[in-house]
DNA sequence: TAAGATAAGAGGGACAT
DNA sequence: ATGTCAGTCTTATCTTA
């Protein structure tokens, strides 16, 4: 297993302070330790990375530091042959020299976009628009074009679509980061059905040998609770009734979206705030029947009824 | 109209062969 | 690799309050 991937979560996270040098011995990258930025000198010459459509998109993102260039094709470490006929002690060069140079620079060119490279830099189109559609923050589509890149210099060759891979790099990267974001949220924004997405997940992990840990439902109950609009007081009533399931062992293997929805539809009922199963429903992705399946669970698992008061 | 019950089916994990 | 098994979740339909 290689260094690069036992990277803490925090120094994703923290981004570039004093981060060590790593190296990638797979794709033969030296990166910073912390955030997974690589190193090139030619890096703060780069211009704004993202596609622009208006000129106020432009001025926001342009960038004005360093910038990782994960996201870019070629990384910036592309081939630069100069376009002066000189040599390195600034001596014409002869014609001969010139032709061959000519016919180098050609093919140096034709190269850069040759269709490994163009399948790449697809991919990170596709990458970039997504998660600027759903609102991530830039460290999990930099770690998602890591994974890419990984598993395509790994297995060049998966058997999997360009989209359907790159978009379950987004959802490793997610659960790498504990940004937490279902299988489902991703199929829907990268618009792909989420078996292909699921599998191709599966791939990633398996031959990356990842090693992701299961989101915690409490994660979901925040971001479940301001989308319903619950008060402060059901969100927190909420989040105490999963620490107490969790201690019970009855969240394994259950889906944690499902958890979330239950726990916070329990919830509601125990602080006279009733939230209709449906309702939760819609926002969380899961059916009335899991739902009602979960809440179930929950009651027998901390065994207590919402209408009891929760004892520690 | 919301909530609950029930049944059938899909798909994946664990484990054995 | 393939098969079986238990458990999860979904879809659909019907009933209940």
């Amino acid at each position: 297993m290689d260094n690069s991937l036992t990277l803490s979560e925090k120094c994703i996270l923290s981004r570039c302070k004093d981060g060590p040098l790593i190296t990638d011995n797979i794709a033969g990258e030296l990166m910073c330790g912390s955030c997974g930025v690589v190193l090139s000198e030619k890096m703060e010459e780069y211009g704004p990375e993202y596609r622009t459509f208006t000129k106020e998109d432009y001025m926001q993102r342009t960038r004005t530091g360093m910038r990782s260039t994960l996201t870019i094709y070629d990384m910036g470490l592309s081939t630069k042959i100069g376009s002066k006929n000189k040599d390195a002690s600034g001596k014409r060069l002869s014609s001969e020299m010139i032709f061959a140079l000519n016919r180098l620079r050609v093919w140096d060119a034709r190269s850069k976009l040759r269709s490994r490279e163009r399948s790449m830099q697809n991919a990170f189109v596709l990458l970039n628009g997504t998660a600027a559609k759903m609102g991530l923050p830039g460290f999990v589509s930099e770690k998602a074009a890591y994974f890419y890149r990984k598993i395509k210099s790994k297995y060049p060759r998966t058997g999997r679509t360009t989209e359907a891979l790159i978009f379950a790099a987004l959802y490793a990267a997610c659960r790498f980061t504990n940004t937490p974001r279902t299988l489902n949220d991703i199929a829907q924004a990268a618009n792909i059905k989420k078996k292909r997405l699921q599998k191709s997940y599966r791939d990633i992990v398996k031959r990356l040998d990842l090693n992701l840990e299961q989101y915690d439902p409490i994660e979901f109950v925040n971001r479940l609770s301001s989308e319903v609009g619950v008060s402060e007081k059901t969100r927190r009533y909420a989040v105490k009734i999963l620490i107490k399931a969790r201690k019970t062992r009855i969240l394994t293997g259950k889906h944690p979206m499902g958890m979330a929805a239950a726990a916070l539809y329990f919830s509601g009922i125990h602080n006279n705030e009733k939230i209709s199963q449906k309702k939760i429903s819609d926002v969380s992705g899961m059916t009335t029947v899991t739902i009602r399946n979960r809440y179930q669970t929950l009651v027998k698992g901390i065994g207590i009824s919402p209408l009891e008061s929760l004892t520690k």
